[in-house]
DNA sequence: CACCCCATTGATATCGTTGTCAAAGAACAT
DNA sequence: ATGTTCTTTGACAACGATATCAATGGGGTG
């Protein structure tokens, strides 16, 4: 019933080794052969069976996904990229749920990979901020593509934010609408976009000629309930803030929650600002200023170059910042 | 390098076919061969190589995620069901973004499960309502599970919720909370679950000898913007309700936005019910008041099913409904 | 013209499983 | 003892691609 490589040859009068050829994009085939190939394999419909490819040249054509990140938006959003940049190649997707606490996460990874023959990974933070592990994976010869690491390694292909500038133009943004006094809620300190976002606000206010006070300036972890309760701690300072910058929207959203239990009316009395622009940042209201980072084309993008890198293509696509785009909302008001 | 087939079969000392029959669990093999197999597939660490299997038994292994939903958070948890179902069976998932609108819908997936040799299917709503597309499905035989579809077929696969007891239950609570005065926002009219939330509401509402005010009830879409436009139609009224029941938490978020900005507080001006307990349930302040649904175990069910019927373990595990749960939080006040 | 080289093509082996079918032996009935 | 059936086992083909390596032929060189 399917066409298989036979039928094709048969149909183009050349051998399959031909056919497998031209559909491999080889080298030194006639052009006359190769357009006759192809007009059969359009006319037949035909598609190369995976499976028979994958026993043959022993690539699965499978990537896995990494991740260790409750946020469920960017874990769709991310995936969503994947398979987009997937489709055309026929690679799949499998994911990998992972905990980066684990102390066998290093030797479960590598069984995983070998288990399933999976040709490639894509790993997302806080695993892209483990040099260890990523060294363990270079030591065993697994390929990957790492989505926002911390030390940019020239060798190993990653895509990356701009997270620093992003941070340092709302921070900026916040200034500009006469805000002196602003407090910061970090991120989780295992995540080295915590870091990049937190020197980005401290930067702006910096050369902006404003003191940081130390009692605004709280550590989180990404959660909700660290935002909210890193705001009830702000909020019984004698002194509050006029604006709060959260390294994420969920603990925006958590300090506003503490600012309405307090009484306190956004933007009235607090100015606020997050980073993601994940759903809950116009689900909110007032709606969140945030950042939005293009986090679906990041991830096909790490996809793409892992890719290329497997069809030996690696010179086209290369590791690549991305910018992200500040989302001013009503969280944020003028003084 | 990897061990094969061959390996274990010499190890064993009988024929690679046997190795086979005790891999696959087949009958007519000897218990003591059985062990002696068992034992060396163990000592060499032996996993059969799936694209071989998939090859020679013309099974792909693989299941395809059939969605149109923009919600990423039900989407995460369905995904996670599946994936852990499908962990320890060796099959894998891949997704499958659709859209229910389009004409060329019905033949593009044939086209698809054809083209990547997709053992099934597991499909969730809109499309798991559209009777004429599973319709389609049987007729091209291809092998199918539904997740909370509108008519429960008792010959196909499917799980499915319990909608209607659990808006009933839920708008019960809103009642025992000395409510009279309630609006209810529908959900998509094409997800058969709106309408099982509907009649839960009316059917409470009725049985407790309160009467509806057809003003309070609003069509939406399950979506923030829908909420918001029903809110803001319905505190236009002359007379507001003392509660509304959104059919989903986004909706209901949409009102709690329209109340504030109308100045309403919530819950002492107004309370507030949603339903599927997301994200946002408990990152907006009050928290929601929701209906919590299984949806991980549920679309692991799913998947669980169809494997078994692959297997032939089709007695094992059939079709289920699953229990919803209250879960009732500030958004919710007594009068 | 003879020679070599390189681009192009094909015959055949091969990947690691499962399917087919037949053989061997045990168990049972006659 | 013989025939019949059933259980258990194995030899070998087959799945549909890619890899190897040799054959072919056109073009350039001396």
């Amino acid at each position: 019933m399917t066409v298989t490589i036979k039928d094709v040859s048969k149909d183009a009068a050349v051998s399959i080794k031909t056919v497998s050829r031209v559909i491999n994009n080889e080298a030194n085939v006639a052009e006359t052969t190769k357009e006759k190939v192809l007009a059969s394999v359009k006319k037949l419909g035909f598609k190369p069976n995976k499976s028979a490819q994958s026993l043959r040249s022993k690539k699965s054509y499978m990537l896995a996904l990494l991740y260790d990140n409750p946020n469920k938006s960017y874990l769709a959003d991310v995936q969503s990229g994947i398979f987009n940049a997937c489709k055309s190649t026929g690679y799949n997707l499998v994911i990998q749920e992972c905990d980066y606490k684990s102390n066998e996460l290093k030797t479960d990874i590598v069984k995983f990979v070998e288990d399933f023959r999976i040709d490639g990974l894509i790993v997302t933070p806080p695993l892209s901020d483990m040099e260890d592990f990523l060294q363990n994976l270079d030591n065993h010869e697994i390929e990957y593509s790492v989505i926002a690491p911390s030390t940019m390694n020239p060798e190993s292909l990653h895509v990356s934010s701009n997270d620093y500038e992003a941070a340092y133009s709302l921070t900026s943004e916040i200034i500009k609408h006469g805000h002196k006094d602003i407090g910061f809620i970090k991120g989780h300190p295992k995540h080295s976009a915590s870091h990049l976002r937190f020197n980005g606000f401290v930067d702006a206010i910096k050369n902006n000629g404003i003191d940081s006070n130390e009692q605004w300036i709280k550590q989180g972890n990404f959660s909700f309930k660290s935002g909210f309760d890193a705001g009830v701690e702000i909020f019984h300072s004698e002194k509050i803030p006029t604006a709060i910058f959260a390294s994420n929207d969920s603990m925006a959203a958590g300090i506003m929650k503490s600012a309405q239990m307090k009484g306190l009316q956004v933007p009235n009395d607090l100015s606020l600002a997050g980073f993601d622009d994940s759903p809950i940042a116009h689900q909110i209201w007032p709606a969140l200023t945030t950042v939005k980072q293009p986090v679906e084309k990041m991830a096909a993008h790490a996809a793409k170059i892992l890719i290329a890198k497997f069809d030996g293509l690696a010179e086209q696509t290369k590791s690549k910042e991305f910018k992200s785009e500040l989302i001013v909302r009503e969280s944020l008001k003028s003084l």
